[in-house]
DNA sequence: ATGATATGGTTTGCAGTACAAAGTAATTTG
DNA sequence: CAAATTACTTTGTACTGCAAACCATATCAT
């Protein structure tokens, strides 16, 4: 059987992740005005995801302003791929 | 934007709502089998499906033993396809 | 210069919850 | 009649999402 990967299914994570998956490099602004999430929720939950090893970060400074850009690894792209499976098999049985 | 339905969301449950989106109507043994999932695992959500109004609950005795029965009410049906609906909108923002 | 406000984050505390283990109640089997 | 099975429900714990609070720096106002 397709466990779900929690990482991934958490709806804020699930939304953050596919935003990933859609423009491949994004920063925390542009995470943060896309989603209107808290800073404080898209720093725990990115962390979260860098830990897992689905998304890599970088740190650096535009001006005298820290930017801090994420993109999905390859791991994480196959676990997004993985999981949007996994979720569709669950969906499509019950057509 | 669409909201995912957090009671459905969580991975026990939506193996369980779909299950009965499926059958229409199924037993808690027979849930059992199908997910292999703990009876208090089973129980806990179930109670948590019907406070929602998203299942309705019937106890009767099949010759001395007790049979719990579980089916979507309307509300859970509809619930359940609008669901559907935003994690399918979700996954194919990212096609 | 100094206080207030903005920017770009991270850390913390708490409230909610999924899950299994333990408990309940009745029945059946050895 | 004791032990095991069936059909659950309740309880305890360990986890985790979230926002509020915080931190560091920069800029603006007076």
């Amino acid at each position: 059987m397709n466990e779900i990967d929690r990482l991934i299914h958490e709806p804020a994570r699930l939304v953050l992740v596919s935003s990933l998956y859609l423009v491949d490099e994004a920063d925390f602004v542009y995470l943060a005005n896309r989603t209107g999430f808290t800073s404080g929720n898209i720093s725990s939950h990115m962390t979260k995801l860098e830990t897992a090893g689905y998304v890599e970060v970088t740190k650096t400074f535009v001006g005298k302003r820290p930017r801090t850009t994420y993109k999905l690894t390859k791991t994480g792209r196959r676990a997004f791929k993985q999981y949007r499976a996994s979720v569709e098999g669950l969906l499509n049985a019950v057509d």
